[in-house]
DNA sequence: CTAGTCAAGAGTAATTTAGTCGGAGATAGA
DNA sequence: TCTATCTCCGACTAAATTACTCTTGACTAG
């Protein structure tokens, strides 16, 4: 189906709590610990810690201090962190069907003669760009932002 | 992941076989049974037949003379067939979230307090509107369709 | 030195998806 | 009437993915 796994929703949830925890610009930020996110919402540490460090390694945000005191800090500022970016470094590249790219390594057996692909390639790419399209930044706000797809046919009116 | 499932490939792909099957406005519609569909694209008969069966109980296409010289055809016009709709007949409601609509019965327990939740349903909702902004119609162009995504940010320049 | 923390990998359990089987009903054509 | 061919349905098994756990190690503030 076409749903987020748990761990992209802990990612994000998490991301979200630390990007709210060092305020807006106050240059010392504020560093916070595995713990702490998963008490606040409920989700087993051991799997959550797996989470942040792959983001870690993904340099989506950066660990402080290895010891006590020690957490974990934004890598970029929260507009520069797209909901793709971390959906990516949770879960590889992600793709609508088999086939993502045009490069070889997908597996589907059929590919150039599929007359369904190309269209497919394209709803993959409007998702990539919809979910390239909002940050951690747009999260934080109260008031989500406001996003607006566009559908148009071929035949379109628009040139 | 964000990845249809082989079901979901398998109807789109007979979908469109059997709406190019009967050709442009042709009024009698060729009759297409599942096997020679399965075939056509190496994929298990009985699968697909299990798929077809469900887009035949959602009337997203129609089975005809239940016998020898079986088959189905098409249960309305390709252009009213859109990829959420068959998306749906086959997994059910779709969902990025855990917490799909307004509704109760999603299963997160923190829902209300959830800073992320608003605007996961935004992208879900915009990724809704883009599947059910392409037809089966769409898909039987060589050239497929334009889809056009535009993310604007709340303080958008655009008013 | 030690308690608290990140890092990494292997291992297990749960859930979902993919694919199979067997039996029932319908009907075109011989 | 009989039979081969087809849809229909539900239960079943197998495979793959996802969720979660455990263990071990390394680092460092106090
Ligand atoms: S069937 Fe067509 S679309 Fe589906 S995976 Fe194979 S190539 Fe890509
Ligand atoms: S965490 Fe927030 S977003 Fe993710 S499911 Fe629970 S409520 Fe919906």
């Amino acid at each position: 189906m076409l749903k987020f796994s748990k761990k992209a929703d802990y990612a994000l949830l998490a991301l979200q709590y630390i990007a709210s925890a060092q305020g807006g610009g106050a240059l010392p930020p504020r560093v916070v610990n595995t713990k702490e996110i998963a008490e606040e919402h409920f989700m087993p540490v051991e799997l959550l810690a797996k989470v942040l460090q792959t983001l870690a390694r993904h340099q989506i945000i950066e660990s402080h201090h290895n010891g006590p005191k020690g957490g974990y800090v934004l890598g970029r500022e929260p507009k520069d962190i797209t909901i793709a970016q971390v959906l990516e470094a949770i879960e590889g590249p992600l793709g609508i069907t088999d086939c993502y790219h045009e490069k070889e390594e997908s597996s589907c057996d059929q590919m150039d003669r599929c007359n369904i692909r190309t269209p497919l390639l394209k709803i993959q790419e409007s998702i990539y760009t919809l979910l390239n399209g909002m940050s951690i930044e747009d999260m934080l706000r109260d008031e989500s932002p406001l996003i607006i797809v566009e559908s148009l046919k071929p035949q379109g009116v628009h040139s």
